[in-house]
DNA sequence: CCGCGACCTGTCCCTTCGGACAGGTTACGC
DNA sequence: GCGTAACCTGTCCGAAGGGACAGGTCGCGG
Protein backbone atom coordinates (compact mmCIF):
# COMPACT_ATOMS: atom_id res chain seq x y z
CA UNK A 1 0.00 0.00 0.00
CA UNK A 2 1.23 3.08 -0.39
CA UNK A 3 0.77 6.42 1.57
CA UNK A 4 -1.32 3.98 3.79
CA UNK A 5 -1.04 6.36 7.01
CA UNK A 6 -1.76 9.33 5.13
CA UNK A 7 -4.63 11.97 5.17
CA UNK A 8 -5.84 13.08 1.38
CA UNK A 9 -4.62 16.70 2.57
CA UNK A 10 -1.44 15.27 4.08
CA UNK A 11 -0.80 13.37 0.93
CA UNK A 12 -1.32 17.25 -0.92
CA UNK A 13 1.06 18.73 1.92
CA UNK A 14 3.57 16.34 0.21
CA UNK A 15 3.15 16.29 -3.40
CA UNK A 16 3.33 20.36 -3.12
CA UNK A 17 6.60 20.13 -0.84
CA UNK A 18 7.76 17.76 -3.83
CA UNK A 19 6.71 19.90 -6.79
CA UNK A 20 8.74 22.16 -4.76
CA UNK A 21 11.69 20.55 -4.77
CA UNK A 22 11.99 20.60 -8.24
CA UNK A 23 12.36 23.68 -8.54
CA UNK A 24 15.90 24.21 -6.40
CA UNK A 25 18.59 26.09 -7.36
CA UNK A 26 20.66 26.36 -4.68
CA UNK A 27 21.57 24.87 -1.24
CA UNK A 28 19.15 27.72 0.24
CA UNK A 29 16.49 26.82 -2.08
CA UNK A 30 16.86 23.01 -0.48
CA UNK A 31 17.26 23.67 2.88
CA UNK A 32 13.91 25.99 2.65
CA UNK A 33 12.17 22.92 0.70
CA UNK A 34 12.84 20.47 3.58
CA UNK A 35 12.05 22.98 6.10
CA UNK A 36 8.42 22.63 4.95
CA UNK A 37 8.56 18.96 6.36
CA UNK A 38 8.20 20.41 9.34
CA UNK A 39 4.87 21.11 9.26
CA UNK A 40 4.11 17.29 8.80
CA UNK A 41 7.16 15.68 10.61
CA UNK A 42 8.07 17.57 14.12
CA UNK A 43 12.13 17.21 13.53
CA UNK A 44 14.07 19.40 15.13
CA UNK A 45 17.22 19.92 12.72
CA UNK A 46 18.07 17.97 9.71
CA UNK A 47 21.25 17.54 7.98
CA UNK A 48 21.65 16.70 4.38
CA UNK A 49 24.90 15.40 2.11
CA UNK A 50 25.95 14.49 -0.78
CA UNK A 51 28.87 12.38 -1.95
CA UNK A 52 29.80 11.98 -5.71
CA UNK A 53 31.98 9.24 -5.27
CA UNK A 54 30.07 5.97 -3.70
CA UNK A 55 31.61 3.73 -5.91
CA UNK A 56 32.58 0.39 -4.82
CA UNK A 57 35.94 1.14 -3.49
CA UNK A 58 35.13 4.66 -3.10
CA UNK A 59 34.90 6.56 -0.03
CA UNK A 60 31.89 8.88 0.10
CA UNK A 61 33.20 10.88 2.85
CA UNK A 62 35.70 12.53 0.35
CA UNK A 63 33.76 14.17 -1.90
CA UNK A 64 31.20 14.74 1.26
CA UNK A 65 28.92 18.19 0.53
CA UNK A 66 27.04 19.30 3.92
CA UNK A 67 23.84 21.24 3.45
CA UNK A 68 23.00 22.30 7.27
CA UNK A 69 19.16 22.73 8.44
CA UNK A 70 18.91 24.68 11.72
CA UNK A 71 21.26 22.37 13.06
CA UNK A 72 23.60 24.77 15.03
CA UNK A 73 26.70 25.12 13.18
CA UNK A 74 29.14 25.37 15.57
CA UNK A 75 27.83 21.98 16.12
CA UNK A 76 28.60 20.26 12.84
CA UNK A 77 31.62 22.16 12.80
CA UNK A 78 33.17 20.70 15.57
CA UNK A 79 31.98 16.96 14.45
CA UNK A 80 33.55 17.59 10.99
CA UNK A 81 37.24 18.98 13.01
CA UNK A 82 37.51 16.34 15.02
CA UNK A 83 36.70 13.73 12.36
CA UNK A 84 33.93 12.23 13.73
CA UNK A 85 31.66 12.26 10.94
CA UNK A 86 33.53 8.93 9.54
CA UNK A 87 32.77 7.30 12.72
CA UNK A 88 29.38 8.41 12.95
CA UNK A 89 27.85 4.89 12.87
CA UNK A 90 24.30 6.29 11.20
CA UNK A 91 26.40 7.88 8.69
CA UNK A 92 28.54 4.66 7.83
CA UNK A 93 25.18 2.60 7.95
CA UNK A 94 23.80 5.21 5.35
CA UNK A 95 26.75 4.63 2.72
CA UNK A 96 26.66 1.30 2.91
CA UNK A 97 22.46 0.19 2.56
CA UNK A 98 20.79 3.30 1.72
CA UNK A 99 17.96 2.52 3.70
CA UNK A 100 15.77 4.05 6.24
CA UNK A 101 17.02 4.28 9.50
CA UNK A 102 16.08 4.97 12.98
CA UNK A 103 19.33 6.14 14.97
CA UNK A 104 17.85 3.86 18.35
CA UNK A 105 18.70 0.56 15.88
CA UNK A 106 22.03 1.80 14.27
CA UNK A 107 23.49 2.48 18.08
CA UNK A 108 21.60 -0.79 19.29
CA UNK A 109 23.50 -2.69 16.65
CA UNK A 110 26.59 -1.53 17.31
CA UNK A 111 29.44 -3.85 18.29
CA UNK A 112 30.92 -2.14 21.09
CA UNK A 113 28.35 0.97 22.53
CA UNK A 114 31.46 2.25 24.68
CA UNK A 115 34.03 2.68 21.63
CA UNK A 116 35.69 6.09 21.88
CA UNK A 117 34.33 7.71 18.75
CA UNK A 118 31.19 6.38 19.60
CA UNK A 119 31.38 8.23 22.97
CA UNK A 120 32.66 11.12 22.38
CA UNK A 121 29.62 11.82 19.65
CA UNK A 122 27.12 11.29 21.66
CA UNK A 123 28.81 13.27 24.56
CA UNK A 124 28.99 16.29 21.72
CA UNK A 125 25.98 16.10 21.22
CA UNK A 126 24.62 15.80 24.46
CA UNK A 127 26.89 19.13 25.00
CA UNK A 128 24.87 20.68 22.46
CA UNK A 129 22.07 19.98 24.16
CA UNK A 130 20.39 17.17 22.45
CA UNK A 131 21.22 13.91 23.55
CA UNK A 132 20.91 11.05 21.37
CA UNK A 133 18.77 9.29 23.92
CA UNK A 134 14.80 9.58 24.03
CA UNK A 135 13.44 11.91 22.35
CA UNK A 136 17.14 13.12 20.96
CA UNK A 137 16.44 9.93 18.65
CA UNK A 138 15.75 10.60 14.77
CA UNK A 139 15.90 9.48 10.98
CA UNK A 140 18.32 9.23 8.46
CA UNK A 141 17.82 7.63 5.04
CA UNK A 142 19.80 8.30 1.73
CA UNK A 143 19.75 7.17 -1.86
CA UNK A 144 22.23 6.03 -3.97
CA UNK A 145 21.52 7.53 -7.39
CA UNK A 146 20.80 4.32 -9.94
CA UNK A 147 22.17 6.62 -12.62
CA UNK A 148 25.11 8.14 -11.61
CA UNK A 149 25.76 6.48 -8.30
CA UNK A 150 26.01 9.87 -6.07
CA UNK A 151 24.95 8.80 -2.95
CA UNK A 152 22.86 11.29 -0.12
CA UNK A 153 22.09 10.75 3.32
CA UNK A 154 19.24 12.78 4.60
CA UNK A 155 19.52 13.08 8.70
CA UNK A 156 16.00 14.51 10.67
CA UNK A 157 17.39 15.03 14.64
CA UNK A 158 14.32 14.59 16.99
CA UNK A 159 12.04 12.09 15.58
CA UNK A 160 10.13 9.27 17.36
CA UNK A 161 9.76 5.98 15.58
CA UNK A 162 6.28 6.07 13.92
CA UNK A 163 5.55 4.64 10.67
CA UNK A 164 3.73 7.55 9.27
CA UNK A 165 7.03 9.69 9.78
CA UNK A 166 8.37 7.06 7.81
CA UNK A 167 6.32 7.10 4.92
CA UNK A 168 6.58 10.37 4.23
CA UNK A 169 10.33 10.32 4.25
CA UNK A 170 9.89 7.20 2.20
CA UNK A 171 7.77 9.73 -0.31
CA UNK A 172 10.10 13.09 -0.05
CA UNK A 173 13.77 12.05 0.46
CA UNK A 174 14.51 10.10 -3.19
CA UNK A 175 13.39 13.63 -4.58
CA UNK A 176 15.47 15.93 -1.98
CA UNK A 177 18.02 13.54 -3.08
CA UNK A 178 17.26 14.98 -6.53
CA UNK A 179 17.05 18.65 -5.81
CA UNK A 180 20.08 18.02 -4.45
CA UNK A 181 22.08 16.95 -7.26
CA UNK A 182 21.06 19.32 -9.20
CA UNK A 183 21.49 22.37 -7.13
CA UNK A 184 24.62 21.24 -6.27
CA UNK A 185 25.67 20.36 -9.58
CA UNK A 186 26.20 23.54 -10.71
CA UNK A 187 29.49 24.40 -8.30
CA UNK A 188 30.47 26.59 -10.74
CA UNK A 189 33.11 28.70 -9.69
CA UNK A 190 33.46 32.43 -11.10
CA UNK A 191 34.44 33.05 -14.47
CA UNK A 192 38.35 34.51 -14.53
CA UNK A 193 36.88 36.00 -17.68
CA UNK A 194 36.04 39.75 -17.38
CA UNK A 195 32.21 40.35 -19.62
CA UNK A 196 34.47 42.04 -22.27
CA UNK A 197 36.26 38.89 -22.90
CA UNK A 198 33.64 36.86 -22.59
CA UNK A 199 31.97 38.61 -25.05
CA UNK A 200 34.82 38.65 -27.48
CA UNK A 201 35.48 34.77 -27.04
CA UNK A 202 31.92 33.80 -27.61
CA UNK A 203 32.19 35.57 -31.34
CA UNK A 204 35.26 33.76 -31.54
CA UNK A 205 33.40 30.59 -31.11
CA UNK A 206 31.54 31.39 -33.24
CA UNK A 207 33.90 31.47 -36.18
CA UNK A 208 34.55 35.50 -36.60
CA UNK A 209 37.92 36.37 -37.34
CA UNK A 210 39.47 39.43 -35.51
CA UNK A 211 38.55 41.69 -38.29
CA UNK A 212 34.73 40.53 -38.06
CA UNK A 213 34.51 40.81 -34.36
CA UNK A 214 36.26 44.04 -34.25
CA UNK A 215 33.19 45.24 -36.86
CA UNK A 216 30.71 43.71 -34.75
CA UNK A 217 31.78 44.96 -31.50
CA UNK A 218 32.83 48.58 -33.36
CA UNK A 219 36.56 48.34 -31.50
CA UNK A 220 39.91 48.34 -33.48
CA UNK A 221 41.53 44.55 -34.34
CA UNK A 222 44.57 44.83 -32.38
CA UNK A 223 41.95 45.35 -29.31
CA UNK A 224 40.27 42.12 -30.26
CA UNK A 225 43.62 40.87 -30.54
CA UNK A 226 44.60 42.13 -26.81
CA UNK A 227 41.39 40.94 -25.47
CA UNK A 228 42.32 37.48 -27.05
CA UNK A 229 45.72 37.53 -25.87
CA UNK A 230 44.46 37.63 -22.66
CA UNK A 231 41.81 34.86 -22.34
CA UNK A 232 44.87 32.66 -24.11
CA UNK A 233 47.06 33.86 -21.29
CA UNK A 234 44.66 33.77 -18.62
CA UNK A 235 42.99 29.95 -19.84
CA UNK A 236 46.60 28.97 -20.12
CA UNK A 237 46.17 28.48 -23.71
CA UNK A 238 48.83 27.86 -26.53
CA UNK A 239 46.19 29.00 -29.43
CA UNK A 240 42.54 30.85 -29.49
CA UNK A 241 41.35 27.23 -30.98
CA UNK A 242 42.45 26.03 -27.33
CA UNK A 243 41.03 28.69 -25.15
CA UNK A 244 37.83 28.37 -27.01
CA UNK A 245 37.92 24.70 -26.53
CA UNK A 246 38.30 25.42 -22.48
CA UNK A 247 36.03 28.32 -22.44
CA UNK A 248 33.05 26.17 -23.92
CA UNK A 249 34.31 23.12 -21.71
CA UNK A 250 34.30 25.15 -18.82
CA UNK A 251 30.78 26.80 -19.74
CA UNK A 252 32.44 30.07 -19.53
CA UNK A 253 30.69 31.33 -22.47
CA UNK A 254 27.22 31.83 -20.79
CA UNK A 255 25.95 30.16 -23.37
CA UNK A 256 22.74 29.14 -21.31
CA UNK B 1 -5.06 25.88 -4.76
CA UNK B 2 -3.02 22.02 -5.25
CA UNK B 3 -4.71 19.53 -6.50
CA UNK B 4 -8.52 20.58 -6.30
CA UNK B 5 -10.03 18.58 -8.76
CA UNK B 6 -8.67 15.05 -7.53
CA UNK B 7 -10.06 12.76 -5.03
CA UNK B 8 -7.59 10.90 -2.29
CA UNK B 9 -6.90 8.14 -4.39
CA UNK B 10 -6.08 10.31 -7.65
CA UNK B 11 -3.25 11.91 -5.51
CA UNK B 12 -2.11 9.08 -4.72
CA UNK B 13 -1.98 7.42 -7.93
CA UNK B 14 0.01 10.73 -9.40
CA UNK B 15 2.36 10.46 -6.10
CA UNK B 16 2.70 6.39 -7.19
CA UNK B 17 3.62 7.78 -10.57
CA UNK B 18 6.02 10.26 -9.83
CA UNK B 19 7.67 8.00 -7.20
CA UNK B 20 8.48 5.18 -10.18
CA UNK B 21 9.92 8.41 -12.29
CA UNK B 22 12.68 8.52 -9.98
CA UNK B 23 13.86 5.15 -11.02
CA UNK B 24 14.04 5.50 -14.99
CA UNK B 25 16.96 4.48 -16.21
CA UNK B 26 16.42 4.06 -19.98
CA UNK B 27 13.66 5.53 -22.38
CA UNK B 28 12.21 2.24 -22.27
CA UNK B 29 11.27 2.69 -18.45
CA UNK B 30 10.23 6.41 -18.94
CA UNK B 31 7.67 4.73 -22.09
CA UNK B 32 6.64 2.73 -19.25
CA UNK B 33 6.05 5.10 -16.61
CA UNK B 34 4.06 7.53 -18.58
CA UNK B 35 1.93 5.10 -20.09
CA UNK B 36 0.85 4.43 -16.30
CA UNK B 37 -0.87 8.08 -16.70
CA UNK B 38 -3.17 6.47 -18.61
CA UNK B 39 -5.30 5.34 -15.65
CA UNK B 40 -5.88 8.75 -14.69
CA UNK B 41 -6.46 10.24 -18.21
CA UNK B 42 -7.33 8.71 -21.19
CA UNK B 43 -4.87 9.88 -23.89
CA UNK B 44 -4.22 7.29 -27.06
CA UNK B 45 -0.35 8.11 -27.91
CA UNK B 46 2.10 10.09 -26.38
CA UNK B 47 5.22 11.81 -27.74
CA UNK B 48 8.10 12.68 -25.21
CA UNK B 49 11.51 14.97 -26.33
CA UNK B 50 14.33 16.31 -24.82
CA UNK B 51 16.32 19.13 -26.29
CA UNK B 52 20.03 20.11 -24.73
CA UNK B 53 20.32 23.44 -26.35
CA UNK B 54 17.29 25.62 -25.60
CA UNK B 55 19.48 29.15 -24.70
CA UNK B 56 19.03 31.90 -26.57
CA UNK B 57 19.95 31.69 -30.23
CA UNK B 58 19.93 28.26 -30.37
CA UNK B 59 17.95 25.65 -32.38
CA UNK B 60 16.26 23.50 -29.87
CA UNK B 61 15.33 21.17 -32.57
CA UNK B 62 19.06 20.55 -33.26
CA UNK B 63 19.25 18.30 -30.66
CA UNK B 64 15.80 17.04 -29.84
CA UNK B 65 15.96 13.14 -28.92
CA UNK B 66 12.43 11.75 -29.21
CA UNK B 67 10.80 9.46 -27.54
CA UNK B 68 7.98 7.59 -29.09
CA UNK B 69 4.59 6.37 -26.49
CA UNK B 70 2.58 4.30 -28.39
CA UNK B 71 2.37 6.62 -31.44
CA UNK B 72 2.39 4.27 -34.68
CA UNK B 73 6.12 4.62 -35.89
CA UNK B 74 5.50 5.34 -39.53
CA UNK B 75 3.72 8.62 -38.59
CA UNK B 76 6.54 10.05 -36.27
CA UNK B 77 8.88 9.00 -38.84
CA UNK B 78 7.21 10.60 -41.81
CA UNK B 79 7.16 13.69 -39.60
CA UNK B 80 10.59 13.58 -39.33
CA UNK B 81 11.25 12.98 -42.96
CA UNK B 82 9.32 15.61 -44.63
CA UNK B 83 11.06 18.04 -41.77
CA UNK B 84 7.43 19.07 -40.37
CA UNK B 85 8.66 18.71 -36.49
CA UNK B 86 9.96 22.22 -37.37
CA UNK B 87 6.50 23.34 -38.26
CA UNK B 88 4.60 21.75 -35.83
CA UNK B 89 2.89 25.39 -34.06
CA UNK B 90 2.50 23.15 -31.08
CA UNK B 91 6.22 22.56 -30.84
CA UNK B 92 7.28 25.75 -31.60
CA UNK B 93 5.13 27.68 -29.00
CA UNK B 94 6.37 24.84 -26.89
CA UNK B 95 9.64 25.53 -27.15
CA UNK B 96 8.89 29.70 -26.46
CA UNK B 97 6.94 29.47 -23.92
CA UNK B 98 7.18 26.38 -21.99
CA UNK B 99 3.66 26.70 -20.82
CA UNK B 100 0.91 24.00 -21.18
CA UNK B 101 -0.93 24.26 -24.36
CA UNK B 102 -4.56 22.75 -25.62
CA UNK B 103 -3.41 22.33 -29.32
CA UNK B 104 -7.12 23.61 -30.34
CA UNK B 105 -5.75 26.92 -28.71
CA UNK B 106 -2.42 26.61 -30.28
CA UNK B 107 -4.06 26.24 -33.92
CA UNK B 108 -6.43 28.71 -33.21
CA UNK B 109 -3.33 30.91 -32.53
CA UNK B 110 -2.03 30.22 -36.20
CA UNK B 111 -1.75 33.38 -38.57
CA UNK B 112 -2.70 31.63 -41.38
CA UNK B 113 -4.51 27.87 -40.76
CA UNK B 114 -3.92 27.49 -44.49
CA UNK B 115 0.06 27.67 -44.81
CA UNK B 116 1.28 24.97 -46.19
CA UNK B 117 3.39 23.15 -43.84
CA UNK B 118 0.22 23.22 -41.13
CA UNK B 119 -2.13 21.70 -43.69
CA UNK B 120 0.43 18.78 -44.22
CA UNK B 121 0.82 18.68 -40.92
CA UNK B 122 -2.76 17.99 -39.79
CA UNK B 123 -3.01 16.16 -43.30
CA UNK B 124 -0.61 13.78 -42.42
CA UNK B 125 -3.02 13.35 -38.94
CA UNK B 126 -5.58 12.55 -40.93
CA UNK B 127 -3.89 10.26 -42.56
CA UNK B 128 -3.22 8.09 -39.74
CA UNK B 129 -6.37 7.82 -38.60
CA UNK B 130 -6.25 10.81 -35.74
CA UNK B 131 -7.45 13.87 -36.77
CA UNK B 132 -5.96 17.13 -35.18
CA UNK B 133 -9.84 18.12 -34.54
CA UNK B 134 -12.37 16.80 -32.07
CA UNK B 135 -11.49 14.03 -30.36
CA UNK B 136 -7.91 14.16 -31.73
CA UNK B 137 -7.03 17.50 -29.77
CA UNK B 138 -4.31 16.95 -26.94
CA UNK B 139 -2.36 18.92 -24.30
CA UNK B 140 1.21 19.48 -24.75
CA UNK B 141 3.36 20.87 -21.63
CA UNK B 142 7.00 21.14 -21.92
CA UNK B 143 9.89 21.86 -19.11
CA UNK B 144 12.97 24.39 -19.41
CA UNK B 145 15.10 23.06 -16.78
CA UNK B 146 16.17 26.06 -14.44
CA UNK B 147 19.71 24.50 -13.99
CA UNK B 148 20.97 23.48 -17.34
CA UNK B 149 18.23 24.84 -19.70
CA UNK B 150 17.31 21.08 -20.97
CA UNK B 151 13.97 21.89 -22.67
CA UNK B 152 11.48 19.19 -23.12
CA UNK B 153 7.99 18.94 -24.63
CA UNK B 154 5.52 15.80 -23.60
CA UNK B 155 2.78 16.00 -26.05
CA UNK B 156 -0.13 13.81 -25.61
CA UNK B 157 -2.90 12.96 -28.01
CA UNK B 158 -6.37 12.15 -27.40
CA UNK B 159 -6.87 14.62 -24.85
CA UNK B 160 -10.45 17.30 -24.61
CA UNK B 161 -10.16 19.97 -22.49
CA UNK B 162 -10.38 19.39 -18.72
CA UNK B 163 -8.72 20.97 -15.56
CA UNK B 164 -8.67 18.12 -14.01
CA UNK B 165 -6.06 16.68 -16.62
CA UNK B 166 -4.49 19.67 -16.90
CA UNK B 167 -3.69 19.52 -13.50
CA UNK B 168 -2.26 15.90 -13.19
CA UNK B 169 -0.36 17.13 -16.39
CA UNK B 170 0.96 19.89 -14.38
CA UNK B 171 1.61 17.36 -11.51
CA UNK B 172 3.73 14.80 -13.47
CA UNK B 173 5.28 16.34 -16.21
CA UNK B 174 8.42 18.46 -14.41
CA UNK B 175 9.13 15.22 -13.14
CA UNK B 176 9.03 13.36 -16.10
CA UNK B 177 11.32 15.71 -17.60
CA UNK B 178 13.69 14.92 -15.07
CA UNK B 179 13.37 11.57 -15.62
CA UNK B 180 13.97 12.15 -19.21
CA UNK B 181 17.34 14.59 -18.07
CA UNK B 182 18.68 11.37 -16.08
CA UNK B 183 17.80 8.64 -18.44
CA UNK B 184 18.41 10.72 -21.41
CA UNK B 185 21.78 11.96 -21.00
CA UNK B 186 24.13 8.92 -22.56
CA UNK B 187 22.57 9.41 -25.82
CA UNK B 188 25.29 10.51 -28.12
CA UNK B 189 24.90 10.54 -31.63
CA UNK B 190 27.08 8.87 -34.11
CA UNK B 191 29.83 11.09 -34.90
CA UNK B 192 30.32 12.61 -38.50
CA UNK B 193 34.39 13.12 -37.53
CA UNK B 194 36.35 9.96 -38.91
CA UNK B 195 38.57 8.69 -36.45
CA UNK B 196 41.48 10.69 -37.50
CA UNK B 197 39.47 13.54 -37.79
CA UNK B 198 38.93 13.10 -34.10
CA UNK B 199 41.97 12.55 -33.46
CA UNK B 200 43.90 15.35 -34.63
CA UNK B 201 40.86 17.96 -33.70
CA UNK B 202 41.60 16.37 -30.19
CA UNK B 203 45.36 17.48 -30.58
CA UNK B 204 44.14 20.79 -31.78
CA UNK B 205 42.20 21.43 -29.13
CA UNK B 206 44.95 20.95 -26.86
CA UNK B 207 46.34 24.11 -28.78
CA UNK B 208 49.30 21.96 -30.79
CA UNK B 209 49.95 23.59 -34.13
CA UNK B 210 49.51 22.03 -37.61
CA UNK B 211 53.16 21.23 -37.39
CA UNK B 212 52.90 20.22 -33.56
CA UNK B 213 50.12 17.44 -34.44
CA UNK B 214 51.91 15.98 -37.93
CA UNK B 215 55.22 15.72 -35.42
CA UNK B 216 52.82 13.79 -32.83
CA UNK B 217 51.03 11.81 -35.72
CA UNK B 218 54.56 11.47 -37.99
CA UNK B 219 52.21 12.77 -40.67
CA UNK B 220 52.87 15.56 -42.64
CA UNK B 221 51.83 19.05 -41.79
CA UNK B 222 49.48 19.00 -45.26
CA UNK B 223 47.65 16.15 -44.15
CA UNK B 224 46.47 17.42 -40.82
CA UNK B 225 45.61 20.72 -42.81
CA UNK B 226 43.63 18.40 -45.03
CA UNK B 227 41.89 16.71 -42.06
CA UNK B 228 41.28 19.27 -39.90
CA UNK B 229 39.90 21.39 -43.11
CA UNK B 230 37.57 18.40 -43.73
CA UNK B 231 36.41 19.21 -39.90
CA UNK B 232 35.38 22.44 -40.48
CA UNK B 233 34.21 21.76 -43.33
CA UNK B 234 31.60 18.89 -41.52
CA UNK B 235 30.92 20.80 -38.72
CA UNK B 236 29.95 23.88 -41.06
CA UNK B 237 32.40 26.08 -39.18
CA UNK B 238 34.44 28.62 -40.51
CA UNK B 239 37.52 28.40 -38.63
CA UNK B 240 39.84 25.85 -36.42
CA UNK B 241 38.36 28.13 -33.42
CA UNK B 242 34.85 27.51 -34.02
CA UNK B 243 35.44 23.92 -35.17
CA UNK B 244 36.58 22.89 -31.97
CA UNK B 245 33.79 25.48 -30.33
CA UNK B 246 31.18 22.75 -31.75
CA UNK B 247 33.46 19.44 -31.42
CA UNK B 248 33.67 20.16 -27.60
CA UNK B 249 30.42 21.08 -27.30
CA UNK B 250 28.88 18.35 -29.53
CA UNK B 251 31.42 16.19 -27.12
CA UNK B 252 32.71 14.67 -30.48
CA UNK B 253 35.66 14.40 -28.85
CA UNK B 254 35.35 11.60 -26.49
CA UNK B 255 37.53 13.71 -23.44
CA UNK B 256 35.02 11.87 -21.78
C1' DC C 1 36.59 -4.36 -61.70
C1' DC C 2 35.19 -0.05 -60.39
C1' DG C 3 33.51 3.34 -57.31
C1' DC C 4 33.94 5.27 -52.95
C1' DG C 5 35.53 6.81 -48.65
C1' DA C 6 39.31 7.31 -45.63
C1' DC C 7 43.73 8.53 -45.64
C1' DC C 8 47.90 10.84 -47.25
C1' DT C 9 50.96 14.49 -49.77
C1' DG C 10 52.41 18.34 -52.47
C1' DT C 11 52.62 23.66 -54.22
C1' DC C 12 51.00 28.46 -54.30
C1' DC C 13 49.07 32.46 -52.27
C1' DC C 14 46.93 35.36 -49.34
C1' DT C 15 44.91 36.06 -44.78
C1' DT C 16 45.02 35.64 -40.00
C1' DC C 17 47.30 35.01 -35.67
C1' DG C 18 50.38 35.50 -31.65
C1' DG C 19 53.75 37.90 -29.30
C1' DA C 20 56.53 41.83 -28.16
C1' DC C 21 56.96 46.69 -27.51
C1' DA C 22 54.68 50.97 -26.29
C1' DG C 23 51.33 53.62 -25.28
C1' DG C 24 46.33 55.64 -23.96
C1' DT C 25 41.51 56.42 -20.97
C1' DT C 26 38.05 55.50 -17.60
C1' DA C 27 36.14 53.85 -13.13
C1' DC C 28 36.55 52.36 -8.48
C1' DG C 29 38.30 51.56 -3.87
C1' DC C 30 41.74 52.50 -0.29
C1' DG D 1 45.92 60.87 -4.84
C1' DC D 2 47.52 56.40 -6.12
C1' DG D 3 47.11 51.80 -7.39
C1' DT D 4 44.59 48.65 -10.03
C1' DA D 5 41.60 46.47 -13.25
C1' DA D 6 39.22 46.77 -17.36
C1' DC D 7 39.27 48.57 -21.57
C1' DC D 8 41.26 50.49 -25.80
C1' DT D 9 44.92 51.39 -29.67
C1' DG D 10 49.05 51.37 -32.47
C1' DT D 11 53.32 49.06 -35.26
C1' DC D 12 56.10 45.23 -36.64
C1' DC D 13 57.14 40.48 -37.94
C1' DG D 14 57.47 35.71 -38.20
C1' DA D 15 54.53 31.83 -37.70
C1' DA D 16 50.24 29.66 -38.57
C1' DG D 17 46.02 28.93 -40.95
C1' DG D 18 42.62 28.44 -45.00
C1' DG D 19 41.42 27.70 -49.80
C1' DA D 20 42.27 26.05 -54.37
C1' DC D 21 44.50 22.95 -57.43
C1' DA D 22 46.35 18.37 -58.23
C1' DG D 23 47.70 14.31 -57.24
C1' DG D 24 48.64 9.46 -54.60
C1' DT D 25 47.46 4.50 -51.81
C1' DC D 26 44.47 1.25 -49.48
C1' DG D 27 40.50 -1.61 -48.43
C1' DC D 28 35.69 -2.64 -48.83
C1' DG D 29 31.34 -3.77 -51.15
C1' DG D 30 28.39 -3.76 -55.29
Amino acid sequence: MFAEHLTRSEVVRVLEIIQSSLYCKSEDDLRQVVRKLQDLVPYQAAVVALSRSCGPGQDPLATLGIVNVDYPEPYLAELGRRGLVAHDPVVRENFRSFQMQHWEDTFARQADPLARPLREIISLAEDFGFSKAGAGWGYAFGVRDPVDCAGSIFSFHGLARCPRTEEILELTVPHFHQALRRSHAPERKASPLTPRETEIMRWVGQGKTTWAVSEILSISERTVKFHVGNVIQKLDASTRAQAVAIAVEQRLLDLD
